[in-house]
DNA sequence: TTTATTGGACGGACTGGTCAGTCATAATTT
DNA sequence: AAATTATGACTGACCAGTCCGTCCAATAAA
């Protein structure tokens, strides 16, 4: 029985994998999950189809792979940006700012967590929103710290996370279907200036009343 | 030679239309545009196939038309509700209140929204950014308004709206991925407070200092 | 009023094309 | 030469859109 070590075998795979992923993720951010075709995709590998096929089960888990691996290199780069300072506020400019880098960077995996959400609903559920809830349990943590100091106002903490992440989302959303022109990260001054100090002039301020009528 | 007169077979086929519409966004929403089958489409509105390709060409004009009539009546609803205050910040909030508010009503539209995106990138750009830059004017003449008026701070009105827009369809987007559990609009006072005065304290602004590193 | 005629609305079986995934064979590595 | 890895033609499922037969309601004829 032949047998490559062990250790030279995994980085044979994990090439050939990551060769595929990113033919995956050029295709799959182009076309959509539904309208890509994986000919496409092994042609782009300069594999044939079979090889995909038999690194990647299916079609599913091949670009349910891509997602993962995308979400996972976001987070590990919001971590790393926001280790390098310790001040709460500066912390959240430092998720904002590795954020909005992070998918100028990746445009293509904006399309494709798009048609995450729109192909498979089901795994959102899980997937998606592990990701997305482990990015956010270290965020609260954060606002938490800031609001001991006394740095921002007394407000639900949730609800704060839901409009910045909301936000975040949004804009670079947004981005991408407007084609993605001017550098993203322009942005994050305006956002922090608006989500630090609002739009409302100081003077203003407090004289006229916010009143919702829905 | 039989002919209903030309009144009554308007009525007629707007009926039918809006029958195959209201079924269409229903499944659209559930499915995806690739995933939804004509079939369901026709059963669920208790017609035959060929009265669906009768009333629509094919299925891509079917799915554009249930998004037109959706982006629409937003507008519609958003306009109506705008027309009734005249301060520019209570024109402001009745944007953000009506644009919560139609989507907590029509959550099955946000599903179809995400799909157009995904599938239809090129109609994207014609129609949607028409609808979306639409009603960007509008919105942009009530920020210069506040603006004349001393209300709000000097900053670039477009990236503005580029953080209020961006911001409203992140947050209806997370509402709907986390399964639209609570009132979307109970969210429009935190997004209005943020929005207008920001989350730092009064005491702190202005000491501590942004600058943003990327 | 009753019966015949007819145009067009409707249905759903059918078709032609597409594509994920397989598998028998070829190439390459050990 | 044995074992492992790669390949791409092939197949079976699926589905948008068609097409022809049925049915009904409105008019005309009796």
């Amino acid at each position: 029985m032949k047998m490559k070590s062990d250790n030279k075998m995994k980085i044979l795979i994990e090439n050939r994998k990551k060769q595929i992923l990113d033919a995956a993720v050029t295709v799959f951010s182009k076309e959509g999950f539904s309208n890509a075709n994986t000919d496409d995709i092994a042609k782009k590998a300069k594999l044939g189809k079979g090889t995909i096929f038999r690194y990647f089960k299916n079609k599913k888990i091949l670009f349910c792979s891509a997602v993962d691996r995308g979400l996972n290199s976001l987070k590990d780069e919001i971590i790393s940006e926001v280790e390098k300072v310790s001040d709460p506020l500066k912390k959240i400019e430092k998720i904002v700012g590795s954020y909005l880098s992070f998918f100028e960077k990746n445009k293509k995996l904006i399309g494709i967590l798009v048609h995450e959400q729109s192909s498979f609903q089901k795994r959102i559920a899980s997937q998606y929103l592990n990701h997305y809830y482990g990015n956010v349990d270290r965020i609260k943590l954060i606002f938490k710290k800031a609001l001991s100091q006394g740095l921002i106002k007394k407000m639900d903490i949730n609800e704060v996370i839901t409009v910045l992440t909301g936000l975040l989302n949004g804009i670079v959303y947004m981005w991408q279907v407007e084609g993605g022109k001017d550098k993203l990260t322009n942005k994050v001054s305006v956002i922090l200036e608006i989500f630090f100090n609002g739009i409302i002039k100081n003077e203003v301020r407090g004289k006229k009343h916010v009143r919702v009528s829905v």
